[in-house]
DNA sequence: ATCTATTAATAACT
DNA sequence: TAGTTATTAATAGAT
């Protein structure tokens, strides 16, 4: 059917066999649809070019996975394998933790809990509860902050104790002082020359007992 | 093309449509093996009676199972890309506000609530011992500013390593996913195991026929 | 892309 | 259900 009869073998001429798979292609579609509606059947059909291109079509009213699906059960052939059904279920349920996040975060947010919840280390914990399906985000969010205020009070704690060993050097130097009878105006003479957060409060509260 | 035309819609005396679909089946069949042969495609037909009966075309040098995997993978790659790319979205959306939280973070630390700001007040100790000569507190004291700032900036390098592999993370997370799908693949006994939900469904645009 | 001479598919008939 | 044929539909090659 066209100017000339053609022998049914691989079209050599790269242009032309390009141009017939385009012509060709629309015409199997369109003979699928049609006898699809004529003859109510459902009809599927997966098309891929030489250069690999997908094409489909299925008939209306069903979706191809679906004929794919029937075809399998139908053909006895294949059967779904039901580790991947558990991996398919997980897939969604890491989907719809995705769209919980946001709330979630926002949530937190909102809540003012902390600032610092939102580390990289939580996102790190965001990416692996993706991939793994786990959604104590707010769990890890609070194991995240309480590490993190440790690591704070550790610091803090540290800072108090070298303060406190500096007043109690400091309380021996100025008995020391005081014994040779230095004055203390003689000395407040001199401008300061340690840096404001250098100073010490020898009897700040904080330094006088655990909390 | 026949003794007269016919419009394409549901044939409803059953004699002339099971006729009907028997002449068209086979010629769907026939123009599938020759776009098949012409053009050097895969195509794989699957048709379901309106009685239920399953016929089936596949192109030479391969199967139909085959052809449906590919279909899977496919599609399947599709779908996972569009599901990764939600997950990086959301992955981004969370970075930036990590990034303006750790601004906010900066700034309440400079309003005087860190731990330089809980530095004792007093000084005149201090000053004393370093007017007369005493350098040993200071040095301390230096010494504590020092680490304190170590702490610092080894705080500020970790939050740029996690930071640094949150990005890596991320690149390995689409790495990872493509990989598990190869993976997937490869380890198939079966034919067509791709998840349902990898499979794509008619109505997304992309994968439809022209129309 | 679009056209059209020609072949191919098939609807009605047998 | 299977074969025949008048007619329409698909399309190969040209533009």
């Amino acid at each position: 059917m066209g100017r000339g009869k053609i022998e049914i073998k691989r079209i050599e001429n790269t242009s032309n066999r390009h141009v017939t798979f385009a012509k060709r292609r629309a015409g199997l579609v369109k003979k699928a649809r049609e006898i699809s509606v004529l003859c109510d059947a459902e009809v599927g059909v997966v098309i891929f070019s030489s250069a690999g291109k997908l094409h489909d079509f299925c008939s209306p009213k069903t979706t191809l996975p679906r004929i794919l699906e029937k075809y399998q059960t139908n053909s006895g052939k294949i059967l779904w394998d039901e580790k991947h059904k558990s991996i398919s279920a997980e897939i969604d349920r890491v989907k719809k933790e995705n769209d919980n996040m946001q709330i979630e975060l926002r949530q937190v947010h909102m809540k003012g809990e902390d600032l610092n919840s939102l580390q990289p280390k939580e996102l790190i914990a965001i990416e692996e509860a993706l991939q793994n399906g786990q959604t104590n985000l707010r769990d890890k969010q609070m194991e995240h902050w309480k590490m993190h205020r440790r690591n704070e009070k550790m610091l803090e704690d540290e800072h108090k104790l070298l303060a406190f060993r500096m007043h109690q050097q400091d309380a021996e130097l100025s008995n020391g002082m005081r014994e040779m009878e230095l004055g203390y105006h003689h000395a407040r003479d001199f401008a300061p020359q340690m840096p404001f957060t250098f100073r010490v409060q020898p009897s700040h509260p904080n330094l006088q007992e655990d909390k």
